[in-house]
DNA sequence: TCCATTTGTTAGGCAACTTGCTTATTGAAT
DNA sequence: ATTCAATAAGCAAGTTGCCTAACAAATGGA
C-alpha cells in the first residue's frame, strides 16, 4: 500500500554486485553504495545466508590488511532468453548478472505460435543441459516476441511474421515447461534496450534504434525507458505519411536474414547485367561500382531511410540513431543515409551501426530476464 | 553524493498539502501519506515552526472529536510567472500551491531581449504590488521563453520571435531585480506541462500538444516528463520531411494572436468575395459556407496538420493529442484534421482542444515555479 | 446523561543506519 | 627480524525516523 519500497541495504549491495564482472571487497561496496562498513557487513551476511553471495578469496598487493572478495556465485541462479523470429530461433543461458554461459540458434522449423514455442522449449532444454548451469535453478525466462504484447503481459497480437494471426499466449507454455517466471517483450523494444545495455548505445539515455530488413521499424528509448505508445505502436515508422501504408504490419520483422524487401525489389527489377543480386552485400557492391539498377535502388532506399530518420528527429531529436537489421547494418548505407539526413534537418543525429547485429533481441531478452530476476530477489525480502 | 534523498515525513506532508485546495485534517494526511498520526503530528509541528502550515479552524459535523484543519498559508511564500511572447507579455502571481492571485498582460512594446525583460520586470512589479501578496516573500520566478534553453539554464538561443537573434541571458535580470530564484523553460514545453497540470491532458502521462499559429510546433510528454531532445529540438515538427524547411525557426511562435501564417496565406490569395478574412473565425465560417478560396485553404491546412499528427503517432503513438494556438484551438479544424488522421494511420489518437488557450505557457511557468519552490523547501531540511 | 466514535498526545519500542573505537593483518621501512 | 603506517574487520553505543499501544479530550446522537 505504502508507495516507496526504499531499497534496503542488502538490495543495494546485491544491485551493485550484479553489475560487477569481477569479485569486489566490502569497503568497495561501502563507498559505492554510500553506506557504512558495518551495514555492508550485515547485508553481506544476509545475502550469504540466502546463497546469493560467496566469498571467493582475498585481495592482496595493497598495504594494510587484505580484504575478502565477494561475488554472486553461478549457483545463485540461471537466466534463460528466447528470441522468436520468423526465420531464426535463438536461445541463451546466462548467470544472474547476465553473463552468457550458453547460446544456440537454429532455423524456425514450422510457422505458427504453438509449433515455434514447442521448438523453442526443446532447444532451450538442450542448451541448458549442455551448459554448466544444468543443475542451477532457473529463475526467469525472458522472451522476445515478434508482435504487440497485450497488457496482461502474456498474449501477443499481430505476430504475422511467424504466421500467428490470432492472439497467442507465449508465456504459459514456457512457464509450465520450466516452472519459472516468464516475461515477454517485443523484439524491437528489446533490441533497443540491448543496444543500451551492451551494444552501440551504451551510456545513452535517449536514442532510437532503426531496424531495416523485411520492413522498417524503430525502437525509441527516452531517459532510459522504452517508449511503447498507447497502442503499443510507438516506433511504427512504416506508417509515416510519405510512405503511407505501403509496408506495414510486418515492419517489425527486422531480424530476418531472408525476406529483405530491398532484395525483393531488386529481383523484380529488370536491366541487370547478369543475374540480379542475391545478397545485400552484392547489391551494395554493384551500386558502388555504378551499376545502373543497383545504384538507383540503393539511392532510393537511402533516401527513404533518411526521411524516416529525419521524421524521428523532428519529433524526438535523439542524439544518436543506431541502425540495424539485414539492410540497415551496413556502413555504406549508413554513410549515405547520414549525409541525406543532414541535408533535411538542421540538428542531425549521429548515425552508428548496431553493436549486436541480429543477436540484439536475444541480448535484450537476457537483460529483461536479469531485471526481472533482480526485482524478484529484492521483493523476497520486503514482501 | 548519495543518491536517494528519501523524502522525510515533513516533506511528504508538505507535498500533499500543496496539492490540496481546501484545508485538511491530520488524520486525512495520515491516510494519504501512509504514515501514523504521531508522525503527522510531529511533521505538522515542524512545518508550523517554519511558517509553512497554519491551523485554520475545526472540522465539524462528523461524530467524534472535531479535527483541526490545516493549510499552507498565503504568507508562506509567493510565486511569479512570466510568459515572454512575440506580441504579448503575460505575468502572474500565485501562492505556493500555484493558485493564481493576480494576472496581467499587455502587448510587447519593443522587440529584443533586454527591452522585453525590462518591460516584464515592470509589469511583474506592478502586478505583485496590486495583488494581496505584495508583502509576502517571493520564492521563485518561472519564465516561459520563446527559444531553445542552453544547458546552463539561463541562456536562450533562437528567440527570433522577439527579434533576439543573439543568445541572451533571460534569468539574471529577473534574479537581480527581485533577488529570487529564477527558472526558465521553453514556451512549448511549459504549455505541454500546463495542459497536464490544469488543462486538457489531466491524468495523462504520455501525450503531445500540437500548437498551430504563426508556425507549427509540438510539445511531447512521455511518462510525465517533457521530451527535450539532444539539441532542444524535440517537437520541431515544422522540419518533418513532407514540409521541408518551409516554416522553420519561428515554428514555436504559436501563442501569437497576430502573425498567423494561415491568415497571411489567405490574404495573399486572390478570388475572395469581398475582402479577405481578417480573423481565423471568419475564415472558417466562410469555408464552412463553401466559399471557394476559404474552403481550399482550410482543407490544405487540415491536411498538413493531419500529416504532422500522423507522423507524431508513427513515432511515439500518443493516446491523446491536444491542439492549441491561434489556428489549432478550433473545433472545426480539429474535427476535420481528426478524420484525415484516421485515414492515415491505424491507431489514431484522440484529438482534443486545449483547456487553457493562449494562457497555457503562463500556467506552465506557474507550475515550473511551484515545482522549483517545493523542491527548495524540501532541500532546506535535508541539506 | 451516557455512549460510541473519532481526534489529540504521550510513552515506549524497534529497525536500520550511523559514528567511534579496538583488534587483526598486511607490505614496506628500518 | 622488528617496527610502522595503512587498511580491513568487528564490536558497542548512539541517532533517526518511524511505529504501536494506550489514554485523554471532544463531539453528535441515543
Amino acid at each position: 500500500m505504502t508507495a516507496a519500497a526504499h531499497a534496503s541495504s542488502a538490495d543495494q549491495v546485491l544491485d551493485v554486485l550484479l553489475h560487477q564482472t569481477e569479485p569486489v571487497t566490502r569497503p568497495f561496496l561501502a563507498t559505492s553504495c554510500g553506506l557504512s562498513r558495518p551495514t555492508i557487513f550485515a547485508a553481506i551476511q544476509q545475502l550469504e545466508q540466502r546463497g546469493l553471495v560467496q566469498a571467493v578469496g582475498q585481495q592482496s598487493g595493497t598495504p594494510g590488511r587484505s580484504a575478502t572478495l565477494y561475488e554472486v556465485p553461478e549457483g545463485a541462479g540461471a537466466l534463460a532468453a528466447v528470441d522468436i523470429g520468423g526465420s531464426n530461433l535463438r536461445v541463451a543461458i546466462a548467470d544472474l548478472r547476465g553473463q552468457l554461459v550458453g547460446e544456440q540458434h537454429e532455423p524456425t522449423a514450422r510457422p505458427g505460435g504453438p509449433a515455434i514455442v514447442a521448438q523453442a522449449i526443446e532447444l532451450l532444454r538442450s542448451t541448458l543441459l549442455a551448459s554448466r548451469m544444468a543443475a542451477v535453478p532457473l529463475r526467469t525466462i525472458g522472451v522476445s516476441v515478434p508482435g504487440v504484447l497485450e497488457h496482461d503481459g502474456r498474449t501477443v497480437r499481430y505476430a504475422s511474421n511467424i504466421d500467428q494471426f490470432e492472439p497467442f499466449d507465449f508465456a504459459t507454455p514456457f512457464a509450465d515447461a520450466f516452472d519459472t517466471v516468464v516475461i515477454l517483450d517485443n523484439n524491437v523494444n528489446l533490441a533497443a534496450m540491448a543496444e543500451r545495455w551492451r551494444g552501440a548505445a551504451r551510456e545513452l539515455s535517449t536514442f532510437a534504434v532503426v531496424a531495416v530488413g523485411a520492413g522498417i521499424g524503430a525502437g525509441i528509448v527516452h531517459e532510459g525507458r522504452v517508449m511503447r505508445g498507447a497502442h503499443g505502436a510507438a516506433g511504427e515508422v512504416a506508417f509515416l505519411p510519405p510512405f503511407g501504408t505501403r509496408r506495414k504490419v510486418d515492419a517489425r520483422a527486422h531480424d530476418e536474414a531472408g525476406g529483405l524487401s530491398l532484395l525483393h525489389d531488386a529481383q523484380s527489377r529488370s536491366g541487370w547485367r547478369g543475374d540480379p543480386p542475391t545478397t545485400v552485400e552484392d547489391l551494395f557492391r554493384r551500386a558502388a561500382a555504378g551499376e545502373r539498377p543497383a545504384a538507383t535502388l540503393v539511392e532510393e532506399e537511402c533516401a527513404r531511410i533518411a526521411s524516416v530518420i529525419a521524421s524521428i528527429c523532428a519529433v524526438i531529436d535523439p542524439e544518436t540513431v543506431v541502425l540495424t537489421g539485414g539492410v540497415g547494418d551496413n556502413d555504406q548505407l549508413i554513410a549515405r543515409a547520414g549525409s541525406l539526413t543532414e541535408a533535411m534537418i538542421p540538428f542531425p543525429p549521429t548515425l552508428i551501426r548496431s553493436g549486436l547485429g541480429d543477436r540484439a533481441s536475444l541480448i535484450g531478452a537476457v537483460h529483461l530476464a536479469a531485471q526481472s530476476a533482480k526485482q524478484e530477489l529484492v521483493e523476497d525480502t520486503s514482501g
